[in-house]
DNA sequence: TTGCCTTTGAAGCGT
DNA sequence: ACGCTTCAAAGGCAA
């Protein structure tokens, strides 16, 4: 039995990750929160729900402008039906995609519901009544399955390009393709499988009211009592794939992996050349490789890849942001071995390796955009003054999933670079000077006015 | 051009 | 063990 507490055992998961749930002494907040999570829920399925009834009142010409058409993207929401369908066969214990009342439905009979056309076209009558029925039965669909669209996908990755969202999506991301100027981290278009989030992951991290594992009563902090994360070595079953899908299949970041059809790291066909046998990658770290960062941030190793074989996106030379240099990354402190005069110098042309994104960063980058989009400010100061009560007003479940990201991000940090510690990245900032502002709450900001919009959902 | 602001969490350091 | 500090992302803003 894998001992979760132990020597240090831990070391890469935070004991503590749970505590912001016990504290703030929130509960009405927390309660209206959850009121009006259920409340947008309501109004994202009746919005689905209209929509389909408009499509069924629409006039024939409109109809026929619906009509199905050779589109793009068909192909990529066909293989995203076949994953989900292979998901689905994966799947023993219900959970997240248990099977439908009605077998096959949402995946045969959505695209049905599409062609009600006769041959030459033209929309038969007794298409338009079963038109009507379908449309009926489609009410019940989206209330059962509703996570399962591509709308809901949209909206709960909004970074996410996903096929048959797209009108949801650009209204909700103002800036699809990238999220920031600094970090050129950008989104894959067609290449990240919407469903991404459910494959790579099992249903015991997503599946709607189970907890995460490391939540689950089962794995305890002996000391706290608070649920805490499984040792590493409990990691892989998470991982179902085979050694094949690895590169094909992106990691649950994906809203931050590139775009333009191509993978921001290639990855050798047989797989990953890693130091440490025994932590020998499994398909989500591999995806994780190559989720977060720019190749622009890889300094060039001397054969082209980090020593894993894994460019990882943490390193950011300091030329980089300019150009990548010749030297290896090799940990910081390696480099601090050498004579004081070649040690700054190096020191100056050494990679900077950046620390892992917390959980709590990685939801700012997901959420951000949306917030943006839906809020007037662009200030990020304001911003993260509502993504951090939003992040508070967050499900236990929501908040777990990010922790896992975020243990996963630090286990893989870890792994490739073995020697790197935070201090290795201390002073290479400008110290900031500490001043205790007087109330810059988000309430004494007035950001409720000025996001009144979702104000429900930030608590403002 | 550079640092500040603002958030939470992880990690390092000093006591 | 505890408290403090630094850094991670982000982009407008001020110096």
């Amino acid at each position: 039995m894998p001992q979760l507490n132990g020597g240090g055992g831990d070391d890469l998961g935070a004991n503590d990750e749970m505590i912001s749930f016990k504290d703030e002494g929130e509960q009405e907040e927390k309660i209206s929160e959850n009121v009006s999570a259920e409340r947008d829920l309501d109004d994202l399925k009746s919005s689905l729900v209209n929509e389909s009834e408009n499509n069924s009142s629409s006039s024939d010409s409109e109809q026929a402008e619906r009509r199905p058409q050779p589109r793009p993207d068909l192909d990529s929401y066909e293989k995203t039906r076949d994953y989900f369908s292979e998901a689905l066969r994966r799947q023993q214990d219900g959970g997240f995609f248990k099977s439908p009342h009605y077998p096959g439905y949402p995946f045969l009979m959505i695209p049905d519901l599409t062609n009600p056309y006769l041959s030459n076209g033209a929309l038969s009558p007794s298409a338009r009544t079963v038109n009507i029925v379908l449309h009926l039965h489609l009410k019940l669909f989206i209330s059962c399955y509703l996570f399962l669209t591509p709308q809901y996908l949209q909206m709960k990755w909004p970074l996410l390009d996903v096929p048959g969202a797209a009108g949801l999506k650009d209204s909700r991301s103002p800036t699809p393709g990238h999220l920031s100027n600094k970090v050129p981290v950008v989104q894959h278009a067609h290449h990240v499988h919407p469903l991404t989030p459910l494959i790579t992951y099992s249903n015991e991290h997503f599946s709607p009211g189970t907890p995460p594992s490391h939540l689950s009563p089962e794995i305890l902090d002996p000391k706290t009592g608070i649920p805490r994360t499984p040792h590493p070595s409990e990691l892989s079953p998470y991982y179902p794939l085979s050694p094949g899908a690895v590169g094909q299949i992106p990691h649950p970041l994906g809203w931050l992996v590139p775009q333009q059809g191509q993978h921001m790291y290639s990855i050798p066909p047989g797989g990953f050349r890693h130091p440490y046998p025994a932590l020998a990658m499994n398909a989500s770290m591999s995806s994780l490789v190559s989720s977060r960062f720019s190749p622009h941030m890889v300094p060039h190793h001397p054969h082209g890849l980090h020593q894993t074989g894994i460019p990882h996106p943490a390193i950011v030379s300091p030329a980089v942001k300019q150009e990548p240099n010749s030297h290896d990354n090799m940990s910081p402190s390696m480099h601090s071995r050498k004579s004081p005069g070649l040690a700054k110098k190096e020191e100056d042309k050494k990679p900077h390796i950046k620390k892992p994104l917390n959980a709590f960063m990685l939801y700012m980058k997901e959420m951000r955009a949306k917030v943006v989009a839906e809020c007037t400010l662009k200030e990020s100061a304001a911003i993260n003054q509502i993504l951090g009560r939003r992040w508070h007003s967050l499900s236990r479940e929501e908040q777990a999933k990010y922790y896992e990201l975020a243990r996963k991000e630090r286990q893989l940090h870890s792994q490739l670079y073995p020697g790197w510690s935070a201090r290795d990245n201390y002073g290479k900032r400008k110290k900031r000077k500490r001043d205790n502002k007087p109330d810059s709450t988000p309430e004494g900001k007035g950001l409720g006015s000025i996001c009144h919009s979702i104000g429900h959902l930030f608590s403002i």
